[in-house]
DNA sequence: CGAATGAGTTCCCTTAGGGAACTGACATGC
DNA sequence: GCATGTCAGTTCCCTAAGGGAACTCATTCG
């Protein structure tokens, strides 16, 4: 439903929920990456109905995460792309895999694997401090006010 | 409104989106962790419905991400804290508040800033390879079939 | 006793998602 | 050149989920 505004919220886990808060986004967005750029195959891989992946779509251009661009203007046909906004929220899917692999995969396990370019090997990410290197947990950090809360 | 079952795919994303796709839950999570533990002070902090809020923590509970503990039982009184799985999700977080930083913030600058406990330094969250140590990134990475692969 | 509080529950209304059918612009085969 | 196929949507209807306000229930406080 979400009939409440996310985006007015002087909160960026909110503002970005705005974006990609309900969860066809995520997955359409995964799949983007990984090479499915339009529209039938899209619908066919998530089984999405049509209606919603329109409108996500739209809402995911309109927000500058996806762009729409035409590769064949005879038959007029059109393909997906993820901008460099778009391509930064796919850090979100590698952490959700991440926590997905940990506490949904079971016994099968992980139906995916990551394999890095820099070192050859399968692994996963970590989240480290960008000033110190060192890991940067949830359990690792104080919250402070910023210049841009609600009433600084 | 999510009819379509995201926990029975072969996906850890939609397996993760299945726990807490819907926008609410994040903003949920995110208020446990900084210390907003009880029902009444959710809903009047996040504004949503109690309806929805009831259920979502139900939900969440079932799902061992959030534990409900009774911490009175005169009048019966609960709160809500997050288990090492829920803990783990707040990694999702961070990576959220670094993309809405980044994206959504505006001249006003970011809402909220994280302190991290082991430099002091105000600071955000990076993903590393955990192999390797390197940054680790949606472009850096190859995808490939794992064991729990739809038909592997 | 009456009001207040915390934690829900119930009810109704609106809106968003699912699904199937339909459209429109071409392209292809016979 | 007409029927068929394909891609990318659009339209329509139905159901389920969200919003909001009122209500419940146990208990405490003044």
């Amino acid at each position: 439903m979400q009939r409440t505004r996310f985006g007015d919220m002087a909160c960026s886990i909110a503002r970005t929920l705005d974006v990609v808060g309900e969860p066809w986004s995520p997955l359409i967005l995964r799949n983007v990456y990984v090479g499915i750029t339009r529209f039938e195959q899209l619908q066919q891989s998530l089984g999405i109905s049509r209606k919603v992946l329109t409108e996500r779509l739209k809402w995911l251009a309109e927000n500058g995460v996806l762009e729409r661009r035409e590769y064949s203007s005879r038959p007029p046909r059109h393909e997906y792309t993820l901008t460099a906004k778009g391509l930064e929220l796919c850090d979100l899917l590698l952490v959700m895999v991440r926590w997905g692999d940990r506490w949904t995969a079971g016994e099968a396990g992980p139906p995916v694997l990551y394999r890095h370019h820099a070192c050859g090997e399968i692994s996963h990410v970590e989240l480290h401090c960008s000033v110190c290197d060192r890991p940067m947990r949830a359990t690792d950090i104080d919250v402070l006010p910023g210049p841009g809360a609600e009433n600084g």
